[in-house]
DNA sequence: AAATACAGCAACCGCACTCGT
DNA sequence: GACGAGTGCGGTTGCTGTATT
């Protein structure tokens, strides 16, 4: 549909913002919140369009804003998000507290993007640019797939997140009055979610999900308990084995049970205690096959649940902005994971060479084996070589 | 010291989506 | 269901400071 522009009207100002502008903006939100960006800028006094103030306030004036160099932990987050979203940077932002979508992209883009290209590696697909003259094409695409089918996921998962910040937003704007908006999404999100109150049953597939993306890994080295993610284990593998986070599982606690598939496809069937049947992701609610690039409509419940388990899994701060690490619903803490990121590292925080087959739970408990492609583990191991490298910043660059 | 090239980043643009009517 | 307002989001532009010649 077309839209007038808005900033049609002739007089207002455009280009960069002068103090007395972001004093007059910042004391009009201060007292009466933003409310109407349009209607905002005539009842503030200022010669601008209200999506440029919406703009100025978001992405510089807002107090819940960290400026500043990016943490090697935050650098991390974002290579690794964008290897899963691509530039969704308002998803990525999500998961950086104080950091804004447009800082995040404006860092990748003269920064980390670079750094990539410069290692040989496309900052877009995060595979190195030489795939096209060698390597197996098949495992390639089975690791696409595992990755478009986890990007469905979060993809879905980031949006219900989105939503969720909105309506409590709303919620908490109106509970509180003018003026309080600038309540940080995070901690909004945060009171919603650590209240707990009777699941309904159809939360088993999240259980299912947040069990997927956090089994811990058996100790592989007894001087070396950190753990390891499975997701990035499935991003990295092409073992026909492994499943991807929507596919059949099971967790601890529940003992779902699974319906045997009729295809080679990695459809998963979840039952509750009731035994009501939840079709994983890979399916649609008829049990049939969701094809390529469906958009999977979540249900708020599960919504909630969702952004729950994600939590779980990433990273997660405390109420100072210090990492915290995630838990696993059984209450083991999953030290080290943060700063690792899943990965196995030797005494020299190397990916351990001999770690070719990274041990992964089954559904029972038990153990099965990974095997990972050398190409992938290379890839993120010279990734989280160069960022944790202080010498490779702009010396190499 | 001046000119030029480059990097970093704030801000803009326009499309897409949500929501209310 | 159609429409329009409001907003979110990602791509792009262009200004400014710094490095290099």
């Amino acid at each position: 549909m077309g839209r007038s522009p808005c900033c049609e009207k002739v007089g207002l100002k455009k280009g960069p913002w002068t103090p007395e502008e972001d004093k007059k903006l910042m004391a009009y939100i201060e007292e009466f919140g933003h409310g109407s960006w349009r209607a905002l800028p005539s009842k503030a006094g200022l010669q601008r369009c209200g999506k440029s103030c919406r703009l100025r306030w978001t992405n510089y004036l807002r107090p819940d804003i960290k400026r500043g160099k990016f943490s090697l932990q935050e650098e991390q987050t974002i290579i690794q998000l964008h290897a899963l979203l691509g530039n969704r940077w308002s998803a990525i932002a999500a998961q950086l507290p104080k950091r804004t979508d447009n800082e995040i992209k404006n860092y990748w883009n003269t920064h980390l993007k670079k750094r990539l290209t410069r290692m040989g590696i496309d900052p877009t697909t995060h595979k190195p640019k030489t795939d096209a003259l060698g390597g197996s094409g098949g495992c390639q695409s089975k690791d696409a797939a595992n990755l478009s089918h986890m990007a469905q996921w979060e993809s879905a998962r980031l949006e219900a997140e989105a939503r969720l910040v909105r309506e409590s937003r709303l919620q908490v704007q109106s509970n509180l009055g003018p003026g309080s908006n600038t309540q940080p999404a995070r901690l909004v999100l945060n009171k919603i979610t650590t209240q707990q109150p009777s699941l309904p049953p159809c939360l088993d597939i999240l259980k299912a999900w947040q069990s997927s993306w956090s089994k811990p890994q058996p100790p592989t080295k007894e001087s070396n308990p950190k753990m390891m993610h499975s997701m990035y284990a499935m991003m990295l593998s092409t073992e026909d084995t492994l499943e991807s986070p929507t596919s059949t599982l099971c967790f601890p606690g529940t003992t779902p049970t699974m319906l045997p598939v009729s295809n080679n496809n990695n459809i998963g069937v979840l039952f509750n205690e009731n035994n009501d049947m939840f079709p994983l992701p890979s399916t649609n609610m008829d049990g049939g096959l969701m094809k390529e690039n469906t958009v999977l409509h979540l249900q708020d419940d599960d919504i909630m649940a969702a952004v729950e388990a994600f939590r779980a899994t990433t990273t997660m701060y405390d109420s100072n902005n210090n990492v915290v690490p995630p838990t696993l619903p059984n209450g083991v803490v999953l030290e080290g994971l943060n700063n690792d990121e899943g990965l196995v590292y030797d005494s020299n925080d190397n990916l351990g060479a001999e770690e070719e087959n990274m041990a992964m739970m089954n559904g029972d408990g038990s153990l099965c084996n990974v095997n990972l492609e050398e190409n992938n583990k290379h890839y993120w191991n010279n990734i989280f070589n160069l960022v944790n490298d202080p010498l490779s910043g702009p010396s190499v660059f």
